[in-house]
DNA sequence: CCTTTAGGTTCCAATATTTGAAACTTGGTC
DNA sequence: GACCAAGTTTCAAATATTGGAACCTAAAGG
């Protein structure tokens, strides 16, 4: 990423300097971002111009340099609210996360990756933008496999070819074959564990949320550690879990993806 | 906003129609988009698409509508991340929070709006106007008020510019004059108060937090309803909100605004 | 006190992109 | 089978983008 050649049109590149600053991580200074390579002086000078001029940069003049704006703050919190699982599942997510007393996060898919929308934390309350917006890897999260597992043939194919497949720990399922053939077990089972597939002492049971037509809208997942708890313990939940992703989906379907069908 | 004309190059436009999609507040379709005005047809589609494509939105092709896409979530976070306060403020927020048993909002200043960056619930939490992300008026918080006092001459005078001075309470500060009239009493008193002028029964103690320098790097407030409390009794809550605010601002001081000034 | 250098900013003609009316598909309805 | 609404594609004219180079600073060096 950063100084990629393909971009459609103007607004791609533009797009592509905003993910520029992002990738960096803290305000930059014209000529570092100069340094990444990607465009000549004169181009990138106006294409920071227009970003702030539009909001979506912030800059410093104090100390010259370029930070993420707020116009995408806001666009963000609108797009949260409007496209994501999160608000309509909320009360819900509350609910379980006070019956088990673990960790829930909840994720929808994207581009093959697993998006965190939302994350009750056993004893922190909510955080928002902390934790919601974060990506991970599909094929090594619970929730990642219970969304995969359910996913359409081509669907699959187009989610596993985005996978890294790196060797995070001893556990995890590094070739599409292992995938595959857990994600059959997942359907069987009805649900997915994290057997410290990508944290060592990290482990989950995760649920799929699926529309009544079998549309993959997210996964729901209990998390916990080794040290505090079993993966059988957390089966013990998986109950409660799937009550409240069904419960999820029946208010999904009402409110934002009515589908007859 | 919307079908406004002002915008420079593609890339304004783009982000117009990004707008746009935002501001309808859920999927919409492409004619729907078209009757807003704005842009002819095929003009209109072929943003939908590069938009599409790049990520920003998402269409949802069995339902014929566009969203606003995780990329911008993903960027949100980003955001936060790196251009906010709360990360550095986090604990301390945390422990005002605990302190004070009432609600905590961190709040920074952009472009004459309050953006709230960070919250913490009361343990009885009370339904209210914001949350991490969101933006309101500064004329009429205590947070936007404890800001724009600290605001040097032509910060203010711009900061000015951008209230729209709306009516919405008895006790809203509705002209420019009544407001530089409060933020002289706010900057002798060292902080401000939320007298029910944005949301009737609502108030609040807010405190700037400030660089070494002075400049405005943020606000903090503690939040409560008249019902549970007093402006008095929040009142005397202002030392500790005084001493996180120090804290924090030392804090960025050391961790991301190094200025030797 | 006069260079030099580094970091930004502006010019401007060549060039590639965008523009949008209109023509064309698609898929559903009467 | 004709009609309509919604969405998609075309294409020459109009426009915006491009980036090398010149131009500013302000601070460092001679």
């Amino acid at each position: 990423m950063g100084a990629d050649g393909n971009a459609d049109g103007t607004v791609g590149k533009a797009l592509d300097v905003l993910d520029m600053v992002a990738a960096v991580g803290q305000p930059v200074r014209f000529t570092d971002l100069l340094a990444h390579g990607g465009y000549p002086k004169a181009t990138l000078y106006r294409f920071l111009q227009t970003l702030t001029n539009q909001g979506m940069l912030s800059f410093d003049s104090d100390r010259g340099t370029y930070a993420l704006g707020v116009r995408l703050v806001r666009l963000a919190h609108a797009a949260w609210a409007q496209s994501s699982l999160a608000p309509i599942a909320r009360p819900y997510v509350d609910e379980l996360a006070i019956q088990t007393g673990e960790t829930i996060h909840l994720a929808q898919l994207d581009l093959g990756q697993v998006l965190y929308v939302d994350k009750r934390n056993a004893a922190r309350p909510v955080e928002m933008f902390s934790s919601a917006g974060k990506v991970g890897p599909a094929y090594c999260t619970g929730v990642g496999k219970a969304m995969m597992a359910y996913l359409s043939d081509d669907a699959l194919e187009q989610a596993l070819a985005r996978q890294s497949f790196h060797h995070f720990t001893d556990n995890t399922l590094d070739t599409p074959t292992k995938l595959k053939a857990e994600l059959t077990a997942i359907r069987a089972r009805g649900y997915a564990f994290d057997r410290e597939e990508h944290e060592p002492g990290i482990i989950c049971v995760a649920v799929p949320i699926l529309s009544r037509s079998g549309r993959v809208l997210g996964a729901l997942s209990v998390t916990s550690t080794k040290v505090r708890t079993t993966l059988d313990a957390l089966e013990a939940q998986a109950g409660h879990v799937i009550e409240t992703a069904a419960k999820i989906a029946a208010e999904a379907e009402n409110w934002r993806f009515p589908e007859q069908d």
